[in-house]
DNA sequence: CCAATATACTGACTTGCGTTCATTATATTA
DNA sequence: TAATATAATGAACGCAAGTCAGTATATTGG
């Protein structure tokens, strides 16, 4: 009898749906100011059927995260598949995940707040087993690309890919992080725009790699 | 009559008593596991009390920050000061900020948490007055080597200053912030090790400006 | 079709913590 | 020494995360 798959289908749309509407609040209002209630009444349940589906408020938002992880990997997987020129590639690579933060803050933000913050989800939580895995097999992406950098001599032989991948990857994200909060100020008082601090930052790093 | 002047002394004290308790509390417990409850037991203080000095918790916490801050800037001037290479000079700058993540991680992490959090203090609040301007001074001091740099023939002409100045600085503290949660699992996983990455780090950083 | 059972859901409650307030203690001044 | 200003506090408030006892709804066996 296919009353238990309906069911176990009717449970996993809830659980979609709860997240739907805690993304909705989470990003409309912030992560923060949002409230279970708010999420309660969006999702058309009540608080307490919330925490049925999940353990806490921190373990929505992981799911949420999840989901933005997904769309990354996808956006840069569809922007460098058919690129085979290496620099370009790497290239594509970063330009994505800035296109990411810009087009997709909140997920973004979402996806700093798991990378650094001691998170209070048990280990055997599936959303930290599911983040550790595909970060790295995202990192080996990084890395493979690197590797094939320096074979063909676009990159400097004494650089090591792991740490050049790690270290693209963190002060990236980190730079994409602060980014935004200083547009303004830049803007300002020193009128530096957008555009500008983008295009000498992919000047800066891929030199930065570069033979000569 | 001084009565009004030992007052004022009083107070300031009472203030720098209950910063230096509430420092002792949020680093031991992490800041949000803090309660001023905790704070006002470490300062032997009433809990009500705290709130005749400081507006809210956060105030409390960004009058830590701002101590952490001119460590900070006094560690940069004390490795600084005396040296004349230009690309020397910057090593040191770089390295400083390393440092003080290193030794000082809480000021660190109060750092970041003021340069990326949307925050809840008055605009009128000395903190926010104090943190602007140290921070452009600070910046300034950046620029100013940078072009020091280029002038020198050290650093691409084709490079300007500011936008590289900003962008080192963004991509140094982001840097930084990931890198202690990400020190163990690539260990563990990739068998790399902090100086390895730190010593890459600077390699990438200062070959990405280099003029050839 | 109905009783028994399992499953899904909820309103009301508990707990914890930041913040406020009415009141009390202490120091200053005239 | 009484009047006044200042410093400090215990108790209470408000809000939000998380819990629980109990109710509604669906499923199954007879």
């Amino acid at each position: 009898m296919g009353v238990a798959e309906r069911k176990e289908r009717e449970k996993e749309q809830r659980r979609q749906e709860i997240i739907a509407a805690a993304e909705k609040v989470f990003f409309k209002q912030g992560v923060d100011n949002a409230t279970m209630d708010d999420v309660a009444e969006q999702s058309e349940l009540s608080k307490a059927t919330l925490y049925l589906y999940f353990s806490s408020k921190e373990e929505i938002y992981a799911a949420i995260y999840l989901k933005g992880q997904e769309t990354l990997f996808k956006m840069i997987d569809k922007a460098t598949d058919n690129i085979s020129d290496t620099r370009e590639k790497i290239a594509a690579y970063i330009s994505t995940v800035i296109s990411f933060q810009k087009k997709y803050p909140d997920y973004f933000e979402a996806f700093f707040y798991f990378l650094t913050k001691e998170v209070n989800i048990s280990e055997d939580s599936c959303y930290v087993q599911q983040h550790r895995k595909s970060g790295q097999e995202f990192l080996k992406g990084w890395v493979e690309l690197i590797q094939k950098g320096k074979k063909e001599g676009l990159i400097r032989g004494n650089l090591n890919e792991i740490p050049v991948a790690v270290i693209l990857w963190m002060q990236l994200i980190g730079f994409l992080k602060i980014f935004p909060k200083l547009k303004k100020p830049l803007k300002k008082d020193f009128d530096v725009t957008e555009d500008q601090i983008l295009s000498e930052y992919f000047e800066l790093i891929l030199s930065g790699m570069s033979r000569k």
